[in-house]
DNA sequence: GTCTATACGGTGATAGAC
DNA sequence: GTCTATCACCGTATAGAC
């Protein structure tokens, strides 16, 4: 009988518990501060079965990160399967895309942009590894001014700033509960509603009202 | 004769090029990935020197953090000492202010908000430390909204966003560079231009034109 | 596959000569 | 104050029993 090279059933649930460990305490500490004991333990596991699975910290950290990557960025190229014909549509797509996301996952941007600053030589690799391209956003603002909806500006500027309004007040987050909101109820609301608040800023300094021009 | 403590010259300026050399050190690597060893090479001395002057890796690291903390903030209450009439100028003077301190210390965001986020319970004690409140801007915008210069909008939302537009762009750089510009010579454009752009995409969302109402 | 024990290198910190 | 030498510890990684 030929079943596939699995032999034990726990083989991929045993790897899959060191990755979803790896993920969360790589994500809190970064590469530099991660321990692997501290993986072992989270995944409930002996720390030597982490070498046998993935042999070395290195390569069980870049597993983590290119997976990390992956989910940061596209959610702004899957939302543009949508409807392209309203622009304003699109901004509310990508924008809740990213606001839905770090709501699971609120340390993702630290963790990209840390380890980023740590490697910026890695990025270039990284980038072509995950064949992520941001030319559909592009081309969806680019055409978005030519029909007047949008005002004229650099494609990627708006994109960055964009991206920026969403990220900004997940990655300062301590900094801004503390220093602006005291305590934290009154940031629970804001994060709560910042689809609208970030859509509605956004809107208001790029959009033209294509029914009222003038 | 009573001499100050300082009997040679040279204490100030090793202890000097010990913060300096440090405050490279981590701003880059930030605590986890420092090395005691790399800062006494890059101050050209002594590793025990580092202890001789600081105590503890620890120690060391608390002088720079704090000295940090206070160049990221201020930089927006400082800018409010110029006139308040005019709420144009006064966002054009945090964003001037905020984009030329970061050419010359790119890497400090970053350092701070990864610093920040590893360790979210120090904040409000380094808050506390630094005596760095943020009404003076809060009240700037209230009052400009009062006058009808201003969209209204929670102040702090609006400070948030004013400092994310600043920041993200040099934050996310190696990724951005990469991503969006795949050469460096058309983003190098980009943050020299940003002071113009920054503030123009604020505005548009914000400010009110008062002489044309309506 | 999973465990215990251990080798190995690196890092913060100190002792002690000068 | 500044150096060299060294310690004690911790963290990654491996060896080897089961």
């Amino acid at each position: 009988m030929d079943y596939p090279q699995k032999t034990n059933s726990q083989d991929f649930s045993q790897e899959q518990l060191i990755l979803d460990a790896a993920m969360k305490v790589f994500m809190r500490k970064g590469y530099d501060g991660a321990r692997m004991q501290e993986i072992a333990d989270e995944a409930g596991m002996n720390k030597a079965l982490l070498h046998y699975y993935f042999r070395s910290k290195e390569q069980l950290f870049q597993k983590i990160f290119k997976e990390s990557f992956r989910k940061f960025w596209p959610t702004i190229e899957l939302t543009l399967t949508i409807d392209n014909s309203d622009i304003r549509k699109v901004i509310r797509a990508i924008v809740d895309g990213y606001v839905t996301m770090l709501e699971t996952m609120p340390y993702l941007p630290n963790f990209i942009i840390g380890e980023i600053n740590r490697n910026p030589g890695k990025v270039a690799d990284l980038i072509k590894d995950s064949g992520i391209k941001p030319q559909a956003i592009i081309t969806a603002l680019t055409q978005a001014m030519n029909r007047g909806e949008l005002v004229r500006m650099n494609p990627h500027e708006l994109i960055i700033y964009l991206i920026g309004l969403c990220v900004f007040p997940v990655l300062a987050r301590p900094l801004i509960g503390q220093m602006l909101y005291e305590n934290n109820e009154a940031y629970q609301q804001f994060l709560a509603n910042r689809c609208e608040s970030v859509y509605d800023f956004i809107c208001r300094s790029v959009c033209i009202d294509t029914n009222n021009p003038g």
